[in-house]
DNA sequence: CTGTTAGCGCATTCAA
DNA sequence: TTGAATGCGCTAACAG
């Protein structure tokens, strides 16, 4: 039936564990043994037997990504760069990992389903990327399971989350974005050019990457004292339409704001497209700025004045770090700033 | 140290056999001990050994997903939907499975490379996305591969790629995009608006996607009696950045192109970017069209003319084929149309 | 450097 | 409906 490493073992005229030894390459074999052997393997056509190995070692080469949306770039960027630092060193088909990605849509429970199940694979590492939902019961149950997994030996990396409450400190390395700071300046730019008079189009409620944002806006608001009219805020999903639906709502409610500020830039689109069929202009009319500078914002036209968010960069070292091959910032956290992406769709406000 | 299901048992006063039995739900169980069983769980927080699992039972609960690139939105919409139809009843222990998503990047040797350690994890099913490359060797490896892992239980399904040739063929089901028809729309939308001059900015060479869509244009221009001039198609990667260089080095060859056809549609984009940087009205100077109707498409400025795609559905159906929970198409090959979407980026060309 | 010996934790016969 | 026994294929001590 099956070829398995006994086979091959016979085949090369050694014993099993020499043929183990020379695939996980991590004893000394001699080469001319070696050779013996790979060259059995390759007659045979031998494939090892991964849940196998996994059980005996008592380790998987599976890594797992928990991400919201792996349709929205801003994960796909993530996943993909985490994914190309988890290869091991080993070129052959030895040393390689996978990534399993997991798609949790938001729910709270889906994330501690998919926890588990990567806990029940014995996953070498897991990375959560994203905003955490803000429940205490369900930061509790999350933290309490990564100590877990942290303990059987995982690791475990957060991306652009912040820290997870106390009982997971221990082991779980992060590395947040500064989505506050990006908030502060994105208003702070509008401000500067003259607005006054900002809707917010704000995530999801119970979601850290929401609140940090929408508390960055308001930090700058604050700063400037200007006051802060709970009816210019509203609240959707992180996509397009959100944004275009949240946008009439906004103008619905007052007619003349200068600017709209949302809380990503794909909601942002939605928003330009929500003014433009109301027959605003941007930046002219009303200005939008966005987050996180995904690939398509500088094509917007005109092009999104956004917080460019290093996704790729900060997934390839959650990635190393996932894996060992990077030191671990000090205290366990990084905090990765955005960087702020002046563009045409943002000016001075109309009257001024 | 871990908990084991014969320390369940213990707990239940049964034996690890039914622990067994009651966790895959698979045989018949007094409700009584199911229930003493499932208590003794949770008491001990146990946690089932995958890959214990997986070798005793001679398959895991992996799903491999092939995709090029993830953090593209045309594989990330189909990574995701695929990912949404793999869970469910029907399966062991809890149901639920494992996406595992493989970036390959277009490279032929890390497909297979992928392949062959989805198949050392004994893989549910393998989902294969996008357009193949067209290289003999490389093809027939493939099919190769496909064929071993479907002989060893593992349901290979291909979504919006080819058929394999042959070998693959009793096991592989394609669902495979009418790249080919779509091309043509595009072309013959044109060619209906006045258009006699287009640029064609293609995919990279030896790719099944690129050479159809290719095809597609050439064989509207033929069916209109059209020259096909070499010299206005130029090939480029799908990214963003190709497409702007491609339409600089097209405007640079022949100044009076009046429309530029791109293969997919974050080509596009950069397309619009080129032209517009140009000093060129869309679709006033130059009409633009794309492929795909990804999510953002709508929203450039014009709104892409394209072909859209039915990404999510066409990954849906995959995933649930893969699962066996779809009846598998006539001859075990089904195409997919796309549908062109016409918008405000192509008008008539300027002479007309 | 290589072979021998034990399990890893679970699913599944076969009996009862 | 349940229990006892067997082995899935491999890795990891421990010798040699």
């Amino acid at each position: 039936m099956t070829v398995t490493l006994a086979d091959v073992a016979a085949r090369a005229q050694v014993s099993p564990a020499t043929v183990s030894r020379v695939l996980n390459g991590n004893y000394p074999v001699a080469a001319s043994t070696r050779e013996r052997v790979l060259r059995a393997v390759d007659e045979l056509d031998y494939v090892l037997n991964g849940p196998a190995s996994a059980l005996a070692a008592a380790t998987s080469d599976l890594v797992g990504i928990l991400v919201n949306d792996i349709a929205d770039p801003f994960f796909g960027i993530m996943a993909g760069a985490i994914q190309s630092e988890i290869g091991g060193p080993g070129g052959r088909a030895g040393g390689e990992r996978l990534a399993v990605v997991c798609n949790t849509g938001g729910s709270p429970e889906r994330e501690l389903t998919y926890l588990t199940l990567l806990q029940r694979q014995r996953a070498a590492a897991v990375v959560l990327t994203g905003g955490a939902v803000e429940n205490t019961a369900h930061a509790t149950a999350v933290a309490t399971k990564l100590r877990k997994l942290g303990e059987a030996g995982t690791r475990v990396v957060l991306c652009g989350r912040p820290p997870a409450p106390a009982p997971a400190d221990a082991d779980a390395v992060a590395l947040t974005f500064d989505n506050r700071g990006g908030g502060r300046q994105l208003t702070e730019h509008l401000i500067g050019l003259g607005h006054r008079r900002m809707g917010y189009i704000a995530g999801p409620e119970e979601r850290t990457t929401t609140r940090h944002r929408l508390e960055g806006h308001r930090d700058a608001l604050a700063a400037h004292g200007i006051a802060d009219d709970p009816a210019r805020t509203v609240h959707g999903r992180y996509d397009r339409r959100a944004g275009y639906e949240a946008t009439l709502e906004l103008l619905r409610r007052e007619t003349d704001l200068t600017a709209v500020v949302a809380a990503n830039d794909t909601v942002a689109l939605g928003a330009c497209a929500a003014l433009r069929d109301s027959g605003l202009r941007i930046p002219d009319d009303v200005s939008v700025v966005g987050f996180d500078d995904l690939p398509f914002s500088i094509d917007a036209v005109p092009a999104l004045t956004t917080v460019r968010l290093p996704l790729a960069d900060a997934g390839a070292r959650a990635g190393r770090i996932a894996m060992g091959r990077e030191e671990v910032p000090p205290g366990g956290i990084a905090t990765i700033r955005g960087e702020l992406m002046v563009r045409g769709s943002t000016g001075v406000p109309k009257g001024a």
